[in-house]
DNA sequence: GACGCTTTGTCCTAGCACGGACTACTCTCT
DNA sequence: AGAGAGTAGTCCGTGCTAGGACAAAGCGTC
């Protein structure tokens, strides 16, 4: 994307080496998700949903990726494959509380943990301890410098600013 | 996305930073495109057809992130707005030559230094020259960690390997 | 209780992603 | 020349995305 022959640019000279790892990382990581049978958007609703006791479409939008408008579409399809029920909710007759089915926590438990032990190699290989560190510190000050004059950036992955 | 509760794992702590920040930049980007009246891909194909003399589709769906079927559509649009044409190409009747007209070569002499020059601040912000080159040769590597095993990982963004 | 304001989830539009199927054309090999 | 393989671009189906419009429901104030 709008990577330029600009490049030359010192300081852009990270913009490719981001954009190009993500989307490598971004393309085995779909790759094994979609050998569950699953889509990434599916993967991270069941995840997110792992191991509570329900969530409501808002706050399933606000901890993943999914946006409000997307999820119900998401929700359907999950729904159709047995995943998930959609109970109301007592005392709020606007909300709707996600729940995974049993068959829906058969899935999370099985393909979770074996995700992160797909991935985790990748980062392993390339490298160590002390890099992950440094890595760590540095696309978080990248993180930080967009997010900051971002406006409203949505509560995204606002998770812990750690 | 599958960002696990697992993320206490020395190697996984790079994955949601990489993420975010990818995050950030899109969103950041994204929006500055969006101010342009044009969608990333559309942003995408001009960019990679400015100061060329005209590419093919398949040429044009290599050097972006547009893929073969995706890019009929993506034309379809820039057509209609006028800043694209779409000529023959003599020798081999299968090719079509992807131009930009006078309309689209101006919104790209006005949008890409523009855009560059917007997106460039956020990366002086965070990091220092030499972060850029530590950040750039852990990327790097991360990308490849992530190439190597990744099969037909498609030429997306092959460029040089640098 | 009646007025407004906010929140919740759904629906809609325009656009994009991927991959597979398809047609038209070109190239290669015999 | 003819057969087979490969390539170029289009089209289709399924799914996702952002953002805006919307009705239903809850909450605040008077």
């Amino acid at each position: 994307m709008e990577l330029p022959d600009l490049k030359d640019d010192p300081y852009l000279k990270v913009l490719r080496p981001l954009v190009e790892a993500y989307l490598a990382f971004e393309l085995i990581d779909n790759r094994h998700i979609k050998s569950l049978r699953l889509t990434p958007s599916q993967f991270d609703v069941i995840a997110t949903l792992g191991d509570t006791d329900g969530l409501t479409c808002s706050e399933l939008s606000a901890r993943t990726l999914v946006t409000k408008g997307t999820l119900t579409g998401v929700l359907d399809r999950l729904f159709t494959k047995g995943f998930i029920r959609r109970d109301s909710v007592k005392g709020d007759r606007r909300c709707i509380k996600i729940q995974l089915t049993p068959k829906g926590d058969k899935m999370f438990h099985d393909t979770f943990a074996a995700h992160i032990a797909f991935i985790k190699p990748f980062f392993e290989r390339a490298l160590s301890q002390k890099d992950v560190d440094i890595a760590r510190s540095l696309l978080l000050r990248l993180r930080d410098s967009f997010r900051e004059e971002a406006g409203p950036a949505s509560p995204l992955t606002s998770s812990s600013t750690e």
